[in-house]
DNA sequence: TTGTAAGCGTTATCAT
DNA sequence: ATGATAACGCTTACAA
């Protein structure tokens, strides 16, 4: 139990006071607080009691500015999918859990000219260890270059090796779609639509590249009229529903790049009265909160994000962190997505 | 356009270098920095140009110690809606965008039992100037009387007045709720049935209360079969649908707590070939991005919260921001949230 | 209006 | 193993 402190009013405690109660030095205070390993245990022992009893938690400006650094990694993060947000936000507190650091949230804004020199004011003025960089702005390479001309540390995060693994974070999207494809072709689909990601994201590339392999794999191609762009957004899902289930023949099967699209899809499939998964099957990508809200619950690829949040803190502060946290050198920093079949997906009727 | 700074390895300039440069005392750099109104234009621009050259930023840690504070706001939540969060935060971030400060960001675990000194550690070692709340943990006194204890400043965020309009941000739940069910009433729906929150949150007695203010104006009552117990959570939607939609004499409307049980409670319908909304009208609330990725889009209750982040950060650092931060003192805090309707909504066949 | 000296609470250096 | 003294980069108090 520490000790109660006074409120608003009453001075916090500081080393000095520490150091007059043990009737040692403040240095010696100082290398209790940091761990030193020369210390006798009964000196060790009475500076703990001396801070128990004031209750003196140690100001970590001082500590920054002594250690010219302070115990802060930003996250930076332009992602229209909130739950992964807070699921890696999740994953990066759970690593620096029992460490000193703290975390600063900065969304920035992709589309914006200064996004740049908004990052670049960010990072001078907080100085924080390091940056995590979730996708789509972890595809930049600009961000990553000014981190390093700014001697922050950073991380990307990314559906593919972005970086060499010191600084990077992945997942194998593009096998994970490539197999779940394969579990179509499997059910005996043979007419299997494709709802494209936004140009230019490498996450959109990854997921067109596993479904391509998939495809070919099975000697199967994909027509132009089956393979509708998108990009991420629900009401692309419907433009490409409208599209592709308007076909003399349409698709048995629609892999989706997103669970937002799948539901545009889906809600088309409801509007036409198309029975889904009997006529047509349809699988997303994230597992979403959506993807288990709609109806029926969709087929998709779970991105292991939590889990890319702890991976990514722990490469980019190991130093901080508690031992239990290091990450083995030799790992490529790559994580396993997941394919999850729910009710969306069937065999074909015919 | 800012000089270059040196890479990691070059040094950062300091006060002192600027106060060289501009040929004047650290002290004077020093009130340029701080916009004091004691300067002549002159030294002003000469101090401005030296800091331009070199590309000058005042180290935030060294400010932070002799100011005895940071310029930390930390974000407190335990929330289980992604999106809430992130639109909260963003919010946040709007209203500091042009001041010195950063958000801090802290989820909790509002059922451990180490909530309260898990977050006494946090605030102790990070010593945020405050601490934005969000539900349900703002309606935790303990909490709030934690923060009072530590001399952090807090606001607290929820779906009515928590606290005096100092410490308190909200939005009229009550009132909007009511409004929903008076639309359903006003189709002619009769047979009404409810999908209860969780106990104990006050975001749930708030709708509660709503919902029974609508019906008890309109002379109706809610037979205890059409109250059914629920938590939030999508499944919890699924047992109350089973239960409300198997009765022998079902609910035309059914106004569900949030949106995830309002999923839940569409799905029931689908799987049971209940048209929506033609056989059944179905209400949710928040807005969530569910709402609109299910088939038929829900009608819902839009909770006003990027704009409660404006507020609440407005309301906790008043004099951090610029001045067309200032929040009106003699305004109350409570922000309207707004009745939307889609297509989930119909008068009841028959 | 500007400058000087002292101090914020910690860690680094170099003794002992 | 411990301590004295000087940083760290800035602001405050007071003086000029």
């Amino acid at each position: 139990m520490a000790a109660q402190k006074k409120g608003a009013g009453g001075k916090q405690p500081t080393i000095n006071d520490v150091a007059a109660l043990a009737g040692v030095s403040k240095k010696t205070v100082s290398r209790v607080i940091n761990r030193s390993e020369f210390l006798t245990e009964k000196t060790r022992k009475a500076v703990e009691q001396a801070i128990e009893t004031l209750g003196f938690v140690p100001n970590p400006q001082a500590r920054a500015l002594a250690f010219r650094r302070n115990f802060l990694i930003a996250l930076l993060h332009d992602n229209p999918n909130a739950q992964t947000v807070l699921n890696f936000q999740q994953g990066v507190l759970d690593a620096i859990k029992d460490s000193d650091l703290a975390l600063l949230v900065r969304p920035v804004d992709r589309g914006s000219e200064r996004m740049l020199d908004d990052v670049r004011t960010f990072l001078e003025k907080q100085r924080p260890i390091g940056a995590l960089l979730l996708p789509p702005i972890s595809e930049n390479d600009d961000l990553a270059a000014l981190c390093e001309d700014l001697g922050v540390r950073y991380v990307r995060v990314g559906s593919a090796p972005l970086d060499d693994a010191k600084h990077c974070v992945s997942s194998n999207d593009r096998e994970v779609v490539a197999e779940a494809v394969r579990a179509l072709i499997a059910l005996r689909h043979r007419r299997i639509g494709f709802v494209r990601g936004p140009q230019g994201f490498r996450s959109a590339a990854e997921r067109e590249k596993g479904f391509m392999e998939a495809l070919s794999e099975a000697g199967l191609d994909l027509p132009a009229a089956y393979n509708a762009p998108g990009n991420y957004r629900y009401a692309a899902g419907i433009e490409a529903g409208e599209a592709l289930l308007s076909l003399s023949e349409p698709p048995t099967a629609i892999f989706c790049s997103n669970d937002e699209m799948a539901a545009g899809v889906m809600s088309v499939a409801h509007a036409k009265r198309i029975d889904v998964p009997g006529a047509l099957s349809i699988i997303g990508f994230d597992d979403s909160p959506t993807a288990t809200h709609i109806w029926p619950a969709l087929s998709t690829v779970r991105w292991p994000i939590r889990e890319m949040g702890v991976r990514a803190a722990k490469t980019l502060v190991p130093d901080f962190l508690p031992l239990a946290g290091k990450v083995d050198e030799s790992d490529s920093g790559v994580l396993n997505s997941t394919f999850i079949q729910r009710q969306s997906v069937a065999s074909p009727q015919r």
